[in-house]
DNA sequence: GCTTCTATGACAATCGAATGACACTTGTGT
DNA sequence: ACACAAGTGTCATTCGATTGTCATAGAAGC
């Protein structure tokens, strides 16, 4: 069962931006340009999750969020604001507000896509793939919990979220800029060769024995994992 | 077998977000607008419990729930008032009429849904999992009492539910957040650590001696009741 | 062989969790 | 009303786990 997405926002190119970015992922969109939009399609069905622009002609974002927390059919739906550059400051009163989270934009879309995944998977489990499997490699995010051939392994945080993160594109090479971006999150600085060392890491923590090496070095490019691996 | 749950209430949303989640956690849903409705829809069947709108038009709530109580085939039906905030004060009055509980809209679905399992365990224990076990643990939420090996535990209130919120779904990982928010509520402010001091008197009470420590800290994330604990 | 890039062991700094102490509340029995 | 016991939320401290860098060794490319 897909997990519906409720996008309220203004822009029509943003809208249909996220419609076909998010129905490739595989949920159902509903989008609404204005808070008595909006109202109609929650009447219609109740979202699983809401995204919802900041600025808004009419009622704003902030308002909405409020309503909708306080409305008993959908005080539990997870919230992502989507607020402009230079409003950042706001993001407490935002949280505040009710929003669960909130990305800037221009945001990524793998960035959005993750936030989303990570709500849903806190608020509706059975929505969301839980784990990733491949070879005799398994991850359950609900569990957090890493197996190797059945075994159990203990991975570090870090370590974890790197593993994780190649995973979810199986031989999709990520040069360590975006391993920084993506694993470390884009608001830290940390050297580059530090990702050396936490593939180094990794690959002692889920290759034990000798048994072979999921994670490929690909020199001059960056790491993937290995979408043949066995 | 699922529990008949009957909801008298004239509020279409609020029947259909009641019968989607209610239907959701497998109950039998029933509902009825008013007390002339309901009283047809017990007629078909007795329900196991009743949720009812304190103001309904025509005869009120109060007054169905008075009849209910009257009538020996639905004395003992136990009864979740619905009431709206400022109609707090009637409270007493609404208990004393033979309510066993009620809840103030707007209700977090989860502290309602906690309320019905709480009804359905004291009046048809056989119809709600009554009591939770792993490995030598066992908790048994019809009396609180919780045991070791057979030995009995003793638990403060809080130590209480965090236990029986981890055993809910053993093996998922809850962050501080997620623990706040269920076992201690969404409307209170308590600081994250605290989550850790109350895991630390959980394990010293439900781990005498050296007895293997169910409770797993997952060190970045949170904690979880270990799945496969023995 | 020389250059460039990656792997790895060592290490100090930092972080997160566990724990004991303590002040405050709440509830109970007298 | 009062005293006492139980239960709670914070804090400061302690301690082991984790992390980011660096220096050095090892591979790969040309």
């Amino acid at each position: 069962m897909n997990a519906r997405v409720l996008v309220v926002e203004d822009e029509a190119d943003l809208i249909e931006l996220l419609r076909y970015n998010l129905e490739a992922e595989g949920f159902a969109v509903d989008t609404a340009e204005d808070a008595e939009e909006a109202g109609v399609r929650i009447a219609e069905g109740r979202p699983d999750i809401i995204l919802l622009d900041w600025m808004l002609p009419g009622t704003s974002g902030i308002e909405i969020c409020r309503r909708l927390r306080a409305r008993e059919e959908t005080a539990t739906v997870p919230i992502i604001m989507l607020t402009a550059r230079g409003e950042e400051e706001e993001r407490v009163r935002g949280l505040a507000t009710g929003a669960d989270d909130y990305v800037v934009k221009p945001f990524s879309l793998p960035e959005l896509l993750a936030r989303i995944n990570a709500l849903l998977r806190r608020s509706n489990p059975h929505l969301v793939a839980t784990v990733l499997k491949a070879g005799d490699i398994e991850i359950d995010r609900t569990t957090h919990r890493v197996r190797r051939a059945g075994r159990e392994l203990h991975l570090g945080p870090t370590e974890y979220r790197l593993l994780e993160y190649l995973m979810g594109h199986p031989g999709r090479v990520y040069s360590r800029e975006q391993l920084l971006d993506g694993v470390w999150g884009t608001d830290v600085y940390v050297d580059d060769r530090t990702v050396d060392v936490h593939i180094g890491r990794l690959r002692k923590a889920i290759n034990p024995g000798r048994s072979s090496d999921p994670i490929r070095t690909v020199r001059g490019a960056g790491y993937s994992f290995d979408e043949k691996f066995k």
